[in-house]
DNA sequence: GAATAATATATTGCATGTAGTACACACGTG
DNA sequence: CACGTGTGTACTACATGCAATATATTATTC
């Protein structure tokens, strides 16, 4: 598959002037990454880097490049000649996450405490109600979601980029945990 | 330069048994994070992975995967299809590094808060007296050192694997950012 | 039959080739 | 002279090839 130009060449002149290009090791990071959490690809799943770029339709070095960064994230495991696999839900290690995240949600409350717009502390309020809704209505994922909105707030009000990172990081290896338990 | 394997491969038969291989991409990533914090790479200075690949006597690849992960750490500015640069040491983004970073300890501190041994009390202690010498003699990396082993003995006890992993992706950006004022 | 050695296989890590894209600069045109 | 246009260049992003290694499998010896 040497060249797919065509299929992204034809219609528009010439891409994306530079800015906010996208690129396929993002997508795919996305793309394993979703897959991980929701659970199309198991704990402790095998994954061979080139199933998954014949898979995902690409060659392996993007592939390589999101595994890597799942590895980061502690979403991947990969043993260095021999093997990358899903890792298996270690609670201590979520436990571990979660305790990092909460410390981000905390540093961005204590930061913008105060200082938050009338409209962010209306949009709080709004998504506190959705959560309990969503808790009323035993609808799991919108109460995680609504919960990710409450504390995201925050967050970019403070526009803390590392901050930012940490949370994108290590939020689906437990965004999985949680979900695992429906 | 198809196979340096003569350089590896002679002395012991078979390298390591699979545990604790030594890879070239984080060597790579050692050797330039360690290039940009001492100032061998100024801030704004351009990196083409070619060259630095030919200076390292490596290829191409594990420099990129070093150069990504840099990126992750706001070392290294990339835009997309052209260029790759030590980022600029931005006020913002070491601040906000920092207050990450210092979220980590007190989460460490608090974990472990009654809960260290008396050899780690007694090391923080000597840690704190060598942080105070270093201060009198006016030595600056002798005293971000001490610093650096005084706040390590919480979190290495804690054990938290992710909140380990926050550190080494921040602390990098700041202490470059502290020693450029001399 | 058990233990060890030799071989095969699967999978990664690293090297290198290819192509596309953004910028720079020269050139033409109003 | 300003401005758009075309060409050249430099560098990255991605594809692919190759080599090394760890495990599995088979053969061999006691």
């Amino acid at each position: 598959m040497p060249g797919l130009c065509a299929m992204y060449c034809m219609p528009i002149p010439t891409g994306r002037s530079g800015v906010d290009r996208s690129l396929l090791r993002d997508d795919v990071y996305r793309r394993l990454r979703d897959a991980i959490v929701d659970g199309t690809f198991e704990p402790g799943e095998q994954l061979r880097d080139g199933d998954l770029a014949e898979w995902l339709g690409v060659s392996r070095t993007p592939v390589r490049e999101a595994l890597l960064r799942l590895g980061a994230s502690g979403l991947v495991v990969a043993v260095p000649g021999r093997s990358t696999a899903v890792s298996t839900i270690d609670p201590r290690a979520v436990r571990d996450a979660r305790d990092v995240i909460a410390a981000m949600h905390g540093l961005a409350v204590r930061e913008t405490a105060g200082k938050l717009s009338s409209e962010d502390v209306g949009r709080m309020r709004d998504a506190n109600h959705r959560f309990a809704e969503a808790l009323r209505a035993d609808d799991l994922a919108a109460a995680l979601d609504a919960d990710d909105e409450f504390h995201m707030i925050p967050v970019t009000a403070l526009g803390n980029r590392a901050l930012e990172t940490v949370l994108e990081q290590f939020g689906p290896l437990v965004r999985r945990a949680e979900l695992v338990r429906f």
